[in-house]
DNA sequence: TTGTGTTTTATTGCCTCC
DNA sequence: GGAGGCAATAAAACACAA
């Protein structure tokens, strides 16, 4: 970067322009393009007189307060944070010159630099498991409310169907089959299945229906929400989660332990739920 | 201006790896 | 055992409301 070169020169006119700069009063007036003005009537940190003293820096005072960098060199640190968060001695070296910096000073600034990517790492982390947390219950509050619904509708067929048989005229001395009678086991939650229709069609459906009930159709126009994507460890985009596909049918991510074609006479509900 | 909360720079101590 | 990393922490610098 042209304008950069200017500034981080290594070379012994430009070279440690911030240190000099802050701190020698002869070179005070050429103040960097980014340079605060307060930083020209400081010096930059030490960790100690002596390195003071062995930087021939040291004025019988005592060193100042530490000093915020200049938005040129968070930049430039900022850059190379990105290309590779590590510092191999070579890098931080040529980085250190570059910046008008000790090399120390380039090994905290990664060090701390790393520290609050991992923070606000945890915090992406922390937001995403909890939107995921937030779908699959609002999923398992809206699976239950359907639940409910299914149950009262079974309920209503069962009476309506028993209303049915009982009015319809049978044949003196016909004793009824069970499942006429009661064809629906509420509590078993299974699909009523007429005797002629399994024998008819193979169908599990009936030919009954209530006109008055709402239809629920088993499609992926579900009312259900987006669920989320759950990102493995490893996966550092969180940029854009669920671009792939944003509406996913219910169906795909909830799997019933048992399935009403599948059981096998345990009384276990819909979802697998007792 | 001042009190207070946040951010940034730097240190310390411990741990791991070569 | 030295170098380097990380967590915890201190303290200066900064932001901002009252």
């Amino acid at each position: 970067m042209e304008s950069n070169s200017f500034f981080f020169d290594p070379s012994p006119s430009h070279g440690n322009m911030f240190f000099l700069g802050n701190l020698n009063p002869v070179v005070q007036g050429a103040k960097s393009v980014l340079n605060m003005d307060e930083t020209s009537k400081r010096r930059p940190f030490f960790s100690s007189p002596e390195d003071l003293y062995e930087e021939e820096y040291y004025d019988d005072q005592m060193p100042e307060k530490k000093r915020r960098l200049t938005t040129e060199q968070v930049h430039l640190l900022e850059k190379s944070f990105e290309k590779e968060n590590k510092l191999e001695p070579e890098r931080k070296t040529q980085l250190a010159k570059k910046l008008g910096l000790q090399p120390r000073q380039v090994a905290v600034w990664f060090q701390n630099r790393r520290a609050r990517w991992k923070t606000k790492q945890l915090e992406r982390d922390f937001d995403l498991l909890k939107s995921t947390y937030d779908q699959l219950l609002s999923n398992y509050d809206s699976i239950v409310k359907e639940n409910d619904l299914l149950r009262s509708q079974m309920a209503s067929l069962a009476e309506k169907l028993q209303a049915k048989e009982e009015a319809a005229i049978e044949p003196p001395g016909q004793v009824p089959e069970p499942n006429q009678l009661d064809p629906l086991n509420i509590n078993r939650f299974e699909p009523a299945i007429k005797t002629e229709d399994r024998l008819s069609s193979g169908s599990v459906g009936s030919a009954v229906l209530d006109e008055d009930a709402p239809q629920l159709l088993d499609s992926c126009d579900s009312y259900f929400p987006i669920i989320v994507p759950i990102h493995s460890e490893d996966d550092n985009n969180y940029n854009n989660p669920g671009t792939a596909n944003d509406r996913s049918c219910f169906a795909d991510v909830f799997v019933p332990t048992t399935s009403p074609s599948h059981d096998h006479g345990e009384s276990l509900g819909f979802w697998g739920w007792p």
